[in-house]
DNA sequence: TTGTCATACTGACACTTGTCAGGCTACCAT
DNA sequence: ATGGTAGCCTGACAAGTGTCAGTATGACAA
């Protein structure tokens, strides 16, 4: 069980990508195109709802309209749904990351710019982000893989924006863990959202923000690593 | 299937906890004790490695040693065994929150609390917190509603212990959120461990808590919610 | 009208899953 | 030795699972 031969793909799909599997049951690119959104969109909202492992290919076909047999003329597989939708959801979502948003906005204040980065977050991205923080280990292990370097490349250019701004030294291990928790902050609307029912959403995003401004302003006066406790 | 009969327990565990179902099938409760010890164990480590679904019953027999069948004996099914981990490991842990830990030591600074509790939640109740956060889908309605109460509860109580030390307005909604926000990052170090592999955990640590000290500061400096954008 | 071909679907296979009935074994008191 | 009993295990069932071979269907070309 789960082959999942996406090794009859010769040409990747571009290294920063999880490989997507070449599925000819149909000739019409356009149909297959319109199916394969239609079974996307439809396991999203069960893996979403249920789970990846919980969702049975039979749940996707029920939802999507698509029937049990001829799914496979459009997808290789239950995992190349995922890797599908994170493609899609994950690593090409239109969301500008913070370190790019920062280099092409030079002058525009940082808070402005976070405030920015999590509303799109929040609401763009949400679905991809709950995604990939629960079906991740499902994914095979290169394609976790895929993930982890992903998240590390974001990360590092982030804490080199971080470093400039607070005049931190290059070796600075602080500029890359407050990334990585700025990162991690992105998905704290999407992961805790069952709170704050009756609280604006501007709200929400003014707090977090501030709060990272403040986090960063506090780094920035604090520009040697604190000695050893 | 999941006839998942707990209400054949007649008396709660307390309301604070989730529901154990009663299993009778060994007379020795202090061999139940050990066996059910062998299974939860068991059980945990294959749940955070491939996720509650994925992990099968005869997995879960294999890695305590315990029979298939006689497994029976001890827990009443599957689901029985997510709830009595979350017991122990997220009900009863013996991590003090952060707001009962601000009461008991009025004193002491607010970062160094902060050091504390997240060094806690990092070590001591890493696997529960994981858990908690991958699991909780999987669970029956009324238990996932058990957990958001206790969420709610531990939130409340944060929030009001930052009104007072940022002198808040009772009704200011930027509490409650900071309250989920440090939450939120007390699953920061074991939900994104792959990085800082080579980063000494105390500076982690440190730079965490002093983010978020400087979060509550700014908050105590903006004593008024924003005017609408 | 007939033939052809791209798409949709019926039906099934091989396997896994949660769960347990009922037989089995080892130990203890007599 | 013998009977009893507490715990253990073989074997199985019913339901569900991913996957697909092969057939039915409909639309268009000749």
């Amino acid at each position: 069980m789960e082959a999942d031969n996406k090794d009859n793909n010769p040409e990747l799909t571009g290294s920063d990508q999880l490989t997507e599997a070449v599925v000819d049951g149909v000739q019409d690119t356009s149909l297959t195109e319109l199916r394969r959104d239609q079974i996307c969109e439809a396991a999203l909202e069960l893996f979403l709802k249920k789970g990846f492992a919980s969702t049975t290919i039979r749940d996707i076909c029920a939802q999507s309209g698509v029937n049990q047999a001829s799914i496979y003329d459009y997808i290789a597989n239950k995992n190349d749904i995922l890797r599908r939708l994170l493609n899609k959801l994950w690593f090409s979502s239109d969301v500008v990351n913070l370190a790019d948003r920062i280099v092409q906005h030079q002058d525009a204040p940082f808070e402005e710019q976070v405030t920015e980065y999590l509303r799109d977050s929040w609401t763009k991205k949400r679905k991809g982000t709950l995604l990939a923080y629960r079906a991740v280990p499902h994914l095979q292990e290169d394609d976790r893989r895929a993930m982890r370097i992903r998240d590390e490349t974001v990360i590092h250019s982030l804490a080199s924006q971080l470093r400039r701004m607070a005049k931190l030294a290059d070796n600075d291990p602080r500029a890359e863990i407050l990334a990585n928790l700025i990162i991690f902050m992105a998905a704290f609307a999407p992961m805790r959202d069952w709170l704050h029912k009756n609280v604006d959403d501007e709200i929400i995003l003014s707090t977090v923000a501030a709060g990272i401004n403040a986090m960063v302003v506090h780094l920035a006066e604090q520009p040697n690593e604190p000695a050893e406790l």
